[in-house]
RNA sequence: GUGGUCGUAGCUCAGCUGGCAGAGCGCCGGGAUGUGGCCCCGGAGGUCGCGGGUUCGAGCCCCGUCGGUCACCCCA
């Protein structure tokens, strides 16, 4: 909200980013980009808002998320839609859109809102990386995919880092465990903590991820559902642990993680970071859904895909002391003090010579001038005096280290740049 | 959605039992005429988040509100 008396603010749970510390992410995003280019995933980019319905059918209409989370606007023209408050669904709607070949191996980064109240590592806007393949059940996929996040976390040189896995079975057998454990949990309804002794019946699962220690206790002696996988499922699963293996990814199995979509089936796998305090840890998940595309009215077809938040996996290389990135200073800072003709000439040659170049505008003294040069950071001073202009020459003055200031003439200076790419 | 806590200069923060709005850093200018960092001198910059109330007088007390932050919940 807006008071006419105050400046104006950005939205509650929303931030700008600027430098520097958007130097980190733009290494991040390009940490990203390699790496799905090197896991051949090609990049998506779809709209930021959908029909609601895109949302509700996808990620279920009973889910947090949906049912209470979401940007939700009517457009002028009537159309209901809301912000994407996650990046699965709008890239399989994407898919059953176009029916591009598959498997279709898809990478995003792209912002996500949803209607929280913010704390550490939760905000309204938040942004996500992550990639989805269509068009494949094969658990080899799964294990690329894990393995994709993997390598990204390593790369930003996290290590202190868990990965959790766990089936949620399929069509054949989740049904019937979701039955098991809600008559169990009838059973038990009066242990459970005061929320889910109300909602059990709703989504039964949900009680296995409470943290209270009642519903804990409680799902503890119940029925696991890797105890009743059907026999395709556990296959799938078992081939998953191998190949994780195999590619040296230590994970922990975890029969009790539910992720909060309804989508979910066969694989889920989260990544928690073991140096992040509080409860906002969770750094990374996904996980299959073999019956999403289907819901959004595509062939059947499986899925599997990640996100990673990248607030929070900034927060953890914050904790870890990692991936500290200094922004990219210019390598020369053109001083003038004749009036700017000359200064605007050298700054563009070398501009168009690809040389990364600032300057000083408003024809302040030498001695701001160089304070300016100074704090942006460049190796090089490229001073312009009555003395250089009368010769068309330039003096280059090293502004980190301790050698001599050198002067030279343009043509001599252009000459070593196209020759060398450098200025010294 | 619930609860705790905090809003004073661009930033980090002082400001006594209500009595003239401060410091450090940063920024701008100067320190003999063309050279940054260190040092010295000077300067600009504040509706004390916003709106009410109490009072002779409110940055300080009271109410409301907005925002930040933390926790619950949920998740990235």
């Amino acid at each position: 909200m807006i008071d006419d008396n105050q400046t104006p603010q950005a939205p509650t749970g929303t931030h700008d980013l600027m430098p520097p510390e958007s130097a980190r992410w733009e290494s991040l995003l390009g940490l990203f980009a390699n790496l799905s280019h090197r896991y051949s995933f090609g990049l998506v980019h779809t709209p930021m808002f959908e029909d609601v319905r895109v949302f509700q059918r996808g990620i279920g209409e009973v889910s947090e998320v949906v049912s209470k989370e979401m940007y939700e606007f009517t457009d002028r023209g009537g159309r209901h839609y809301a912000l994407r408050p996650e990046g699965t669904a709008s890239i399989v709607r994407a898919f059953v859109q176009h029916r591009p070949t598959t498997p279709f191996r898809a990478w995003y980064a792209t912002p996500s809102f949803r209607y929280e109240r913010p704390q550490a590592g939760r905000y309204r806007q938040h942004h996500q990386v992550g990639v989805e393949v269509l068009g494949s059940d094969d658990a080899d996929i799964d294990v690329e995919v894990i393995a994709l996040a993997q390598r990204f976390f390593e790369g930003l040189g996290l290590k202190s880092f868990t990965l959790s896995l766990n089936s949620m079975g399929d069509g054949a057998c989740r049904p019937q465990y979701v039955e098991m454990l809600r008559s169990f949990l009838a059973e038990h309804q009066a242990d459970l903590c005061e929320e889910h002794a109300k909602v059990y019946a709703i989504n039964p699962l949900r009680v296995l991820d409470c943290k209270k220690d009642a519903c804990q206790e409680v799902t503890e002696k119940g029925p696991f559902l890797e105890d009743v996988l059907c026999g395709e499922c556990h296959d799938h699963l078992a081939r998953v642990e191998e190949g994780l293996r195999q590619e040296g990814i230590s994970f922990i199995r975890s029969p009790r993680l539910v992720r909060g979509f309804d989508y979910y089936t066969r694989t889920t796998f989260e990544f928690a970071s073991d140096a992040l305090e509080g409860a906002q840890n969770a750094i990374g998940g996904g996980g299959r859904y073999d019956g999403l595309v289907e819901s959004l009215g595509g062939p059947p077809t499986p899925g599997i895909g990640f996100g990673i938040g990248i607030e929070r996996v900034l927060l953890a290389c914050d904790a870890e002391g990692v991936f500290v990135v200094e922004s990219l200073p210019p390598v020369a800072f053109v001083v003038d003090a004749t009036g700017g003709d000359q200064a605007r000439r050298i700054t563009a040659s070398l501009r168009a010579f690809g040389i990364s170049v600032d300057r000083a505008y408003d024809q302040r003294s030498m001695k701001a001038q160089f304070k300016a040069a100074d704090r942006s950071g460049a190796a090089l001073a490229l001073v312009v005096g009555d003395d250089e202009l009368a010769s068309n020459s330039v003096t280059v003055r090293p502004l980190r280290t301790q050698d001599e200031q050198i002067t030279i003439t343009l043509e001599e200076l252009f000459e070593r740049v196209r020759k060398t790419g450098r200025i010294l």
